[in-house]
DNA sequence: TTTTACAGGACCGATCTGGTCCGATATAGT
DNA sequence: ACTATATCGGACCAGATCGGTCCTGTAAAA
């Protein structure tokens, strides 16, 4: 269903919470999980993988956590999901070619490089800090930005 | 990684060959199979998908075989994707709530639905025409029409 | 009536995902 | 120095999903 995974839409919701408080202060885990209402080992396990991939730092020892490697500003949707499950790529053939046996007569490959293409940019222009806003709700995304008419959301494109 | 499975990539590939003949006359399951080079028992199961979605008509019997149900050109890739694996949907909070367990605190749920939709009005716009031109190359998707500049698409965004 | 070809399943193996747990290591405070 | 705390890195497992095959029934054409 084009869908990525719950562990990243998860360390999607982690990685808001921990901007959301903004201070640079560091978080354990374990306060990280209370806060969320998500299990510890899973949240401990996420926090990992987004520390080595470098979106967040770590500081081992008592009085450890996490913390954003950069402002919220800076860190895009696409990059987090790269981070938490490799890079957007729809198709097997936009990734690799001679996947697919007849590259020549499909015709389709080219346009799915494009297709995924725009779906990256759309993404990347949404940043942490976009997902963070404490009150949501309203216009936290700009839509405008994206070339989309905010009142075309709901109905069907002519 | 933000992809749709293999079957669905098949399924549209397939969409596209039957695009390409455009005499509208039927084609047998076989006759695609040899002409996508994919094996018979999966294109076979891809299209009872597409024709019970109504993407595709069926005629059964001697000469039988399936043909476009409507013109290429009105035929849309989130609609493929719907019919071969359901609805689009990135996260699971943004198809039912009540899943997250704290969608008060936790403001991501709301810009996921927009995201959500971003990405599916951007598919909308391209239709199963642009991806079943024969040469392919160049401009088949009208990149200018999805508000992203195609010269920016190599280039990171600023 | 025979042949062709779709309809609708059941079915299975392989892979991936979500989730848990463990020992090792580094830091802060006493 | 010692202890408590908390991350690091990996192994590990159950369950779900996915890709793919096959079989029986039914409709249409020759």
């Amino acid at each position: 269903m084009i869908r990525l995974s719950r562990l990243t839409d998860y360390g999607i919701v982690l990685m808001a919470h921990l901007a959301g408080d903004a201070s640079g202060a560091t978080h354990a885990a374990r306060e990280v999980a209370e806060g969320t209402s998500l299990p510890l080992p899973v949240v401990s396990k996420i926090l990992k993988t987004l520390a080595r991939g470098g979106l967040l730092v770590s500081h081992r020892g008592a009085k450890g956590g996490y913390s954003l490697a950069r402002p919220a500003r800076e860190i895009t949707v696409p990059e987090m999901i790269a981070v938490l499950e490799g890079p957007i790529h729809l198709t097997d053939c936009t990734l690799h070619a001679g996947a697919c046996a007849q590259e020549s007569s499909c015709g389709v490959r080219e346009p799915w490089q494009r297709i995924n293409a725009v779906v990256q940019q759309a993404l990347e222009r949404i940043t942490l800090a976009d997902l963070a806003a404490p009150g949501a709700a309203g216009s936290v995304i700009p839509l405008a930005s994206l070339g989309v008419d905010p009142e075309g959301i709901d109905s069907p494109v002519s």
